[in-house]
DNA sequence: TGCAACTGTTACAATTCGTTAGAATCCTGA
DNA sequence: TCAGGATTCTAACGAATTGTAACAGTTGCA
């Protein structure tokens, strides 16, 4: 499992730096932005787990950022701002925020609650073993095989399995296709992309998909895939 | 689906009275504590969604109790404490609980928290709030499909579901053009205009709006547009 | 060695979605 | 009421993205 990836999005560079910093110190993958378009144009090809929304952006409706993220993307969103009135920190909250922490903070409470937000996040999709089961089928890593609601068996093979298992691991959200290459060792580079779709199209036919109306991979058109259906592992 | 359940455990009979009014008044089931001892003999019976403690208990290790919480139960646990030394919030935070809110604490914020607590944990889990219904449709947003009266599916494309959402989440309001482009995060650029109008226009074709007399999505000249129908969110 | 399974590459088909351009509609003022 | 400009609608186009069949190199095994 790779290190959890927290974006900073602000647009003083002092506050980027020491948010960056602390967190990178805390084990954490960072990344920051100074304006809302590059951010938003980043989240095409990542999806990171907390992000970190200065409210007074200069280029954007902050708020309207946060609702955004926090409807479409699956990650927490903490608003860190300069404004610490009740008022702003309960729109804030209520837009969908799940934090918010006003200027000045220190950097070990944002640490702290970053963490918080990561702590909750992986205990309700807690996973053990290697056997997973969703809309009808069931998946046994172990053997490599994928089993449907009748008991009828097809086996996968292992770049397919590794497809499948970032599918499972991350039910209903979007995993983007640079996200998707990363966890695959993909060869940084070239047209990887392309044994990529071979690899999700492969699955797609195992799973028996109707490439007209796919129930289980979703492709979003520029920005990735996402798996439905409701997975539980044993 | 029942109301969410909140329990509150303070010793303060006046701060029990605030809260529990103001979470009622919100639409929760609340039920209060004043002893540890109380509160943990309940947890045998009850699963609360939300745990507000009071660090400052007599009758036991506050933070031993948030600790166990967090690990045993799947709730989610705010501390609430006099103390406000950001080491203080760090080991709450860091001892397992998802917020910590220093006295004196506005209530409407109290109230945002705990909703921010349970509106992740249903996003992660249950991901609720994603299908609506209006004017005979649902619309499946985790599916990308919309659905007429007769259960008849077509499905929508990301950026027609961007439009869609926008629109349902403020029926009966204006929203102007300017307001859409932000929202739909438009190249700042000139003529994304156009493309706007693209997009609402090829949803009106998925809704079956007559051209001439739209009954759902209605332009107002020079202003923006505005959703008609009662919309309820799932 | 021969065979079968696996997996990346290539080439082309299909889809998405912004752009363009001209038609349709709306508003204002005479 | 009508002309004319502003605004909006939408069919058609095309660039970018994604799907997949066919092919080829590799590996493992009998």
């Amino acid at each position: 499992m790779t290190a959890p990836f927290v974006t900073i999005l602000d647009d003083e560079p002092e506050i980027r730096r020491i948010l960056g910093d602390v967190l990178q110190e805390a084990g954490f993958r960072t990344q920051s932005f100074a304006r809302a378009r590059e951010f938003e144009a980043a989240l095409k090809h990542v999806t990171p787990d907390v992000c970190l929304v200065d409210l007074s952006l200069p280029d954007t409706d902050g708020l309207a950022l946060v609702h955004r993220l926090a409807l479409e993307q699956g990650a927490s969103v903490i608003i860190i701002s300069g404004r610490a009135q009740v008022q702003d920190r309960v729109t804030g909250l209520e837009l969908g925020a799940d934090d918010y922490i006003t200027k000045p903070f220190d950097p070990a409470e944002v640490v702290a609650r970053v963490r918080a937000r990561l702590r909750h996040a992986t205990r309700t999709s807690a996973k053990s073993g290697n056997t997973a089961h969703f809309k009808g089928w069931t998946a046994h890593f172990d053997r490599y095989v994928l089993e449907d609601s009748q008991g009828c068996e097809t086996t996968f093979s292992h770049a397919e399995g590794e497809v499948l298992r970032l599918f499972l691991d991350s039910p209903k959200r979007l995993i983007s296709r640079a996200q998707m290459q990363d966890s695959l060792g993909g060869a940084a580079g070239e047209s990887f992309d392309r044994a990529m779709d071979v690899r999700i199209s492969r699955l797609r036919t195992k799973l028996r998909e109707d490439p007209k109306n796919p129930r289980l991979i979703k492709t979003i058109y520029g920005a990735g895939y996402i798996f439905l259906g409701d997975v539980t592992w044993v």
